[in-house]
DNA sequence: TTTAATTGTGTAAATTTAACACAATTATTT
DNA sequence: AAATAATTGTGTTAAATTTACACAATTAAA
């Protein structure tokens, strides 16, 4: 088998942005890190693509090694490609976001990576380009979330619509009608009615749902418009 | 400065589909290789990532050996890392479409790659993944073009309503309403008229547009809903 | 039992979309 | 010169959707 003789390598790290949703703030999961370079400030969970690793397999341990979760929805962003992002060699950075149950993740992964959850509207200042890589998935997450089931991929198992609700306020930082919001969620038919109410309520309980998993693989693709375009 | 020790250089790659439209049908830009590996096969155009090359001026370089062009939009879709894509050696290939003016670019620079305009639905088999590469660049520009004006890149400097039609129909594979579709177009203030009209006509001559390109800039991650979702 | 907060559902006006018809233009044919 | 055929520009109406609201029901706490 002939190499290809004159090109040049180049290391290939994966980073990813972790969200999650404590029922009231988008959250990141962020490295503290305890390791060079740039030990003590904070990045992104990443890693490097190992020699005889598949791309996307590589993406899911990186996931697995943070959340101790298997299956995580995630998406490709784009491939940050300065020559000087990084200033120990150079390094291309495949960037993706992850959405995650926030309660359902594995602590004890978290612990081990030295990460914890953030405040996406206080996060720190992170290393690198990692700043622009959030940006752009913020991006990237409200874009799709517009238009695609994807925000379920944040809640737990059941969910009120008025947790849905808040969790699309979070998302676009803007306040949404509630019957409206409603109206538009359940048109989708991709809820279904448990038939249990949310129990720690001081007031009215809401429905519990759960997500029609078969639907939402089929109408995965299709548009659903759940955010006008001024809200975006 | 200290390299990073134990991780491995990966050969990387950029590949392109360009996309181009004659007034009848959407067209890739391919090419007859000449070279080695798979000589005498059809494959996208591609280069290697270089050493002290930004990431961005690789695509642009790519796309200029090829086309002669400068500032084409082109978009990233996806990097293709299975370990094997490539039996010469492992290669990653990072992959984007472009959108062109096919009577824009350079003739010999596309005859110096032996590159050949031919029809998205009549395409030669690909080498290796090239093939999926292209099925994703089509549902890419599908969805994009859905949305946002990026038809126009395909267009010329002036072009004429049922043309743009005619290029949405392509792209989509289905009829439009030719009331409805200028309607749409006409109500996203993007077009301006050029007072003058489509002279090869044997019928009725249409009137000639081009874009408001400040408009275009500043609307462009607006959503336009060009296209309905049943139609996708 | 009242109160306050929240949830579920309803309604009417405005806007947008979908489906369709007709008049105007131009090269070609009669 | 008039008729023809193909194509273009614009208009109309009904249906569907979105927006902006109001009201009744539920629940824990006062």
């Amino acid at each position: 088998m002939n190499k290809y003789p004159h090109s040049t390598r180049i290391l290939v790290a994966l980073d990813c942005i972790v969200f999650g949703f404590d029922g009231e703030e988008l959250k990141l999961l962020l490295i503290k890190r305890n390791f060079e370079p740039e030990q003590g400030k904070w990045s992104l969970m990443g890693g490097f693509l190992e020699e005889e690793e598949d791309l996307e397999v590589a993406t899911n341990r990186i996931l697995y090694d943070l959340t101790g979760l298997k299956d995580i929805y995630f998406e490709e962003i784009k491939t940050f490609g300065k020559v000087n992002r990084d200033p120990v060699e150079r390094t291309l950075s495949i960037c993706f976001f992850a959405l995650i149950n926030i309660h359902a993740h594995n602590q004890d992964s978290a612990k081990a990576q030295n990460a914890y959850w953030v405040d996406l509207k206080n996060r720190p200042n992170l290393i690198f380009d990692h700043n622009q890589m959030v940006d752009l998935a913020l991006e990237e997450l409200r874009y799709k979330a517009a238009l695609h089931p994807i925000g379920f991929e944040l809640l737990p198992e059941q969910f009120t619509i008025p947790q849905l609700q808040k969790l699309y306020e979070a998302i676009y930082d803007s306040p949404l009608d509630r019957r409206n919001f409603s109206r538009k969620i359940l048109s989708t038919n991709l809820l279904i009615d448990t038939g249990e109410k949310n129990q720690n309520s001081t007031t009215k309980k809401a429905i519990l749902y759960k997500l029609d998993k078969e639907k939402y693989q089929s109408k995965f693709n299709a548009f659903h418009y759940f955010i006008s375009d001024s809200m975006r």
